[in-house]
DNA sequence: AATTATTTAATACAATTGTACTAAATAATT
DNA sequence: AATTATTTAGTACAATTGTATTAAATAATT
């Protein structure tokens, strides 16, 4: 009998309204006033569909990992060699435009935040070190990796750049460019791969 | 005629007891009231000192910046091979203890609030890039460069995995020791070291 | 058209915030 | 001891915060 307002999706632009403020003045600016002014939402509406801030912030971060995890998972189905399908998903982590810089941000802010909210601390990581393990792990089997090299410290020495990459990328975007990104992480490809 | 207060170390306690609030309550709970209890001054006497939030918090991480160079510096005058001074250079960023951790998560809460406050935006990185480009340079005119890489890169190379390192160390202690942060970089720097 | 489940709007409230202000206390100098 | 520059304590205030509550509006079903 009620309206037929997608409630999934009503939250989802929401959340994305959140993420707007979030990146425009930080997790400290992010009130639920701005946050649904940004969404066209009264205060009462936004209530109705996130019963309280933390929830919604909560429910906001997990969508960007969500969305991330999705095109992730459409490189990781394309045709291409191992090599070349690993380099595109690490580039696709580290964020060379403005969209992805924007997402980054936001994780960085919501990482941040978590920290002093027991509540949320149990929420998992990024999955990033995961998703490299398990790569490693697909090369291995299949005899892709390098003779002699320590897989351990590979593992680190991948995961630890690429991150320290994705924060530069995002805090120094005039100085990293996506040329740039993309040497260092086939430089370092070129290190693990026989 | 006045009393013998010594300012800049009055100045220096209150900064202090900022970082403890900022670890406790990440930088949207670092009231200048908590501030004020932690150092034991009343909001008056904190007032006196720092006219406002914003300069409290600038003067703060200035701080931070300040002593992690004193230890950088402690280093570099160090006995030793440039190779193992390099190392305990790079192992003096990563933070391996609940002191530099600490550091280290204070600067990241200044890192995102600054972004977001434009008269912070002008504040300089924290010169970690600098200071490789600065060793790199000194290995070059030295000699100990392996002939054949490609300088700029292995900079950048270097650069993304101590930061990259250090954002582990902090977000995940019990995973990243610090023997395990030493084999990393030992490892990048054999790439490098002729 | 009447009913009813759902959605929105608007306002209120208690708590917390940064900052301002005033009076008192303190200690070094005269 | 008196004076005076400096320091502290305490309170107040306006603004903003998250949340609660209430009544109204909306649209699908009967």
């Amino acid at each position: 009998m009620p309206k037929k307002v997608n409630h999934e999706q009503r939250r989802n632009r929401i959340a994305e309204a959140a993420w707007q403020v979030i990146l425009e003045f930080g997790m400290e600016g992010a009130t639920v006033r701005k946050i649904a002014e940004k969404a066209g939402l009264s205060l009462g509406a936004l209530r109705y569909y996130f019963s309280n801030q933390e929830d919604l912030i909560l429910y906001a971060m997990r969508l960007v990992k969500e969305r991330a995890a999705e095109r992730i998972k459409q490189i990781l189905h394309r045709d291409g060699s191992p090599k070349q399908k690993m380099l595109d998903v690490l580039l696709e982590i580290v964020p060379t435009n403005p969209q992805t810089r924007a997402e980054m941000e936001v994780w960085f802010s919501f990482v941040g935040y978590a920290r002093h909210h027991p509540h949320l601390l149990k929420e998992e990581g990024d999955g990033i070190l995961a998703a490299i393990q398990l790569m490693f792990g697909y090369m291995e089997t299949n005899g892709l990796l390098r003779p002699g090299i320590d897989k351990q410290l590979e593992i680190e020495r991948l995961y630890a750049m690429v991150d320290g990459l994705a924060l530069h990328a995002m805090l120094e975007p005039e100085r990293l460019t996506e040329k740039q990104v993309e040497k260092v992480i086939a430089s370092q490809l070129d290190v693990i791969f026989e």
